[in-house]
DNA sequence: CTATAATCTTTACAGTGTCAAGATTGAGAG
DNA sequence: CTCTCAATCTTGACACTGTAAAGATTATAG
């Protein structure tokens, strides 16, 4: 892939998302400056004002690619084991997991408010909101099979969301104490959190 | 109180705390800056490296204050209902709510990784530690009461905790929608979130 | 009382987000 | 095909930020 040396780079705003999400991770949600992302995309510092308006609206970006891919993740996986209710449910959850350690500062930075303004960025919204309908079915489709308590799917979803969010949220700031850590596999943990919201099988 | 126009201030480390507070309840996370932190509490705009190493350090020092004010308000709801269980859980969540929501910006700083590298700084450490504490043995009086499912507190508490923990982000972060938002209130989400929790009455 | 350490100010510098003016170029109108 | 214009990118500038160094001021221990 030879690097074209034009005056106009051709792709520049995924270029510029691209070269943020890694800065992200080698670097953290500090180091992420935009100057360095233009620097990273091998641009001049302020080409980035031709596609964002603002710092804020990389990122803004940045996040909405990071829940298009979450919610690629989890989708394919809650289809896969769509006909298994209790299995499908820990499954999405462990995706949503991994995905968090994956990429521990793209998450961050898609829930930690370091994006102040999310709900100015439509595409932003539509693709939380997206994230959220897909927990809603699998929350349906387990109250269906009596594995999750029946109720407002819109609420279960939360309490199913939240358990599971709460957990990587405490686990990420180091607020999950050793011991614990010790005597289980996260793994386990995670089924730990879900059991706790099951109906006593 | 009249300001006296000493050189030395007397007190100014717990001054640029204050004023870091105040900041970040007006501007925001984004807003809070070490030069006006120092303005504010009416001293040059280094002064705070007599007392901070860092503006990491100054943030540590606002978000162990936070922790301690957090222990406060919810061992004293907690001791308050302490002879009533079911009572005693919800309150303590609600407690934990409304101090969330009382000042969203301390508190997103307290939990969403400004604080870059919490374990460096043992005073919050402790505090979080202590925090914890507080909540498993809350978590383990509605496990004794048959409100909460046996099994390890450790884990129990970390449910609890992170319900309750993943609504409060989800809320700050509006990614609760507004349907939802509009059919109870806020103190009925936080009942039906620990009701998924706790053994069916 | 004096020396020393703590506290605070001043000055300086590199890095940041952002804006304005200009250079370069792709794409459509004639 | 050429001209023009809008999109894209560069350069230069500015105010603001965190932080370091050197010096001024003052509390306090000996």
């Amino acid at each position: 892939m030879p690097k074209k040396k034009t005056y106009h780079h051709g792709d520049l705003k995924n270029a510029l998302i691209k070269a943020g999400v890694e800065i992200l991770a080698k670097d953290g949600v500090g180091g992420l400056s935009l100057r360095k992302v233009a620097l990273k995309a091998g641009v001049s510092h302020s080409a980035p004002y031709a596609h964002f308006v603002d710092k804020q609206a990389l990122i803004a970006a940045i996040s909405t690619e990071g829940f298009r891919q979450l919610y690629e993740r989890v989708s394919t996986v809650a289809e896969e084991y769509k006909t298994k209710p209790p299995r499908q449910l820990v499954e999405a959850a462990w995706a949503y997991v991994q995905f968090a350690l994956d990429d521990r500062d793209r998450f961050k930075v898609m829930f930690s408010g370091v994006l102040e303004k999310g709900k100015a960025y439509p595409e932003f919204v539509a693709e939380t909101q997206k994230n959220f309908q897909l927990v809603k079915m699998i929350v349906e489709a387990n109250q269906a099979s009596g594995v999750l308590r029946s109720g407002p799917s819109d609420l279960a979803a939360l309490s199913a969301w939240g358990i599971i969010h709460g957990f990587v949220m405490l686990l990420l700031e180091g607020q999950i104490s050793h011991s614990v850590l010790e005597q289980k596999s996260l793994r386990e943990l995670v089924e730990f959190q879900l059991e706790q919201i099951m109906m006593k099988s």
